[in-house]
DNA sequence: CCTTACATTAGGTGTAGACATAATCCTATC
DNA sequence: GATAGGATTATGTCTACACCTAATGTAAGG
């Protein structure tokens, strides 16, 4: 058999790792200046472009702090920021191999109140659908969802029952979406939180708002409360 | 004046928003197969790269869903992620033009007890410095930190004193890290978290864990309280 | 009918070169 | 000494091309 000759180009995934190694372990410590990209493209061999990408990718990560003329530095703090994959609660749950569930509480198509077309920048007198829902695993409360939807800005939501599924695998498969706001918060457990989640009168429940626009008009807004002792957790 | 030969050309930022929008208005819907890059690229009258570019982009957005001989299609429920910045605390605060303050409420070199040393993953009968502190706002309780340093790993740790600032500023100028955790929830006040924050006891406090390991070891454990209301938002 | 092998195709990535742009440094001038 | 220009430089981005690789479809063989 032929010696394989392994001409293994660097790719921008090694100076990636290269760079890493070296920003963790080795001699570029917090707030050092790294060579330019040339010098870093001859010392490993590869073009300028790849040194680009990998110190691109570094620098979306927060780990590394470039300008023009200046130079590119380890970022004395690290701004890392935390991603928080925002799935869909059936698959969250399928996902630890409990059994998923749906169950309607309530739906009714009302004139939005006052607190909510405020939030949602409604004009008074619009009308809203508004739908309880829990989301179950293995048959135990997991999820609730309090949501609110535009009925002027979508109309045909009006038909729908959303009996046997939630709202939400209907509305990302209906409607587009340009911007969404999510927020998370701590609030003391009230209404279907305690008599449908379970929460004591008062404890502490986590909760995810989520408002979703499209052209500038509010499509809808949910808030998911989690069951005890829930955590919504990210590594890197 | 001589006409303004824009030879402008169109940037990978072009071609992402085009497709941005071609996606959130136009004529690409959830599930749809988009044209080729070579395709693309003509239309545009640009180069593949560019294209290229402008789909990885919305690719880690999680826009869209690129895998080889299948093309680009349009992802169905768009499993979007929320990025959260994990900013210091005074940074945080100063943004919003208040005044940052810090008190150190409590230092003490211990032995670790068991339940930290579980969480932390620390042989029995290590040494850890806990110290409590509480970052203000304009002289308002904004942030109770509650943090366990592992002084094992860090003999160091031990000579500092920590009273003017948080430990935090300290620990990212002088640690790598090679893994971080963090995990948001709520949980019911007690101890400091009322005698310090003000909150009422069991009331619901939003609460960031962190946790941080070098080359294997953990390195620090941090849990984030929050004053009443505070809410953890991102946009997209 | 099922399976395997191969050709085709679309995205993934690397290269060399060019020009653009923003910062910074330096220098001439007031 | 302060300031306004201009030279310099590192990163930002685009181009055109090439080769690689994974995935799919198709056709040959059992």
């Amino acid at each position: 058999m032929p010696p394989k000759v392994t001409t293994e180009k660097t790719t921008f995934r090694d100076v990636k790792a290269e760079i890493l190694r070296r920003i963790t372990e080795g001699p570029w410590g917090p707030g050092s200046l790294l060579p330019g990209e040339v010098e870093l493209a001859q010392e490993f061999g590869c073009s300028r472009t790849t040194v680009n990408r990998a110190m691109r990718e570094l620098s979306e990560l927060g780990l590394i702090d470039r300008r023009r003329k200046a130079g590119t530095r380890v970022r004395p703090a690290p701004l890392r920021e935390a991603r928080f994959g925002i799935p869909l609660v059936r698959e969250e749950i399928e996902a630890t191999g409990a059994l998923y569930g749906y169950r309607r509480l309530a739906r009714a198509l009302v004139i939005a109140p006052p607190e909510v077309a405020a939030r949602m920048g409604l004009k008074a007198g619009g009308r809203v659908l508004h739908l309880l829902g829990l989301h179950s695993a293995n048959g135990a409360p997991y999820q609730l969802e309090d949501r609110w939807i535009n009925a002027e800005a979508l109309p045909q939501v009006e038909a729908e029952g959303f009996e046997q599924s939630g709202p939400n695998e209907w509305l990302v498969a209906t409607v587009p979406f340009s911007d969404v706001e999510i927020s998370f918060h701590a609030m003391a457990a009230e209404g279907a939180q305690v008599t449908a989640l379970g929460h004591a009168p008062g404890a502490a429940v986590f909760c995810v708002d989520r408002m979703t626009w499209w052209q500038g008009n509010a499509i809808t807004h949910v808030r998911l409360s989690y069951r005890q002792g829930h955590r919504m957790t990210t590594h890197y």
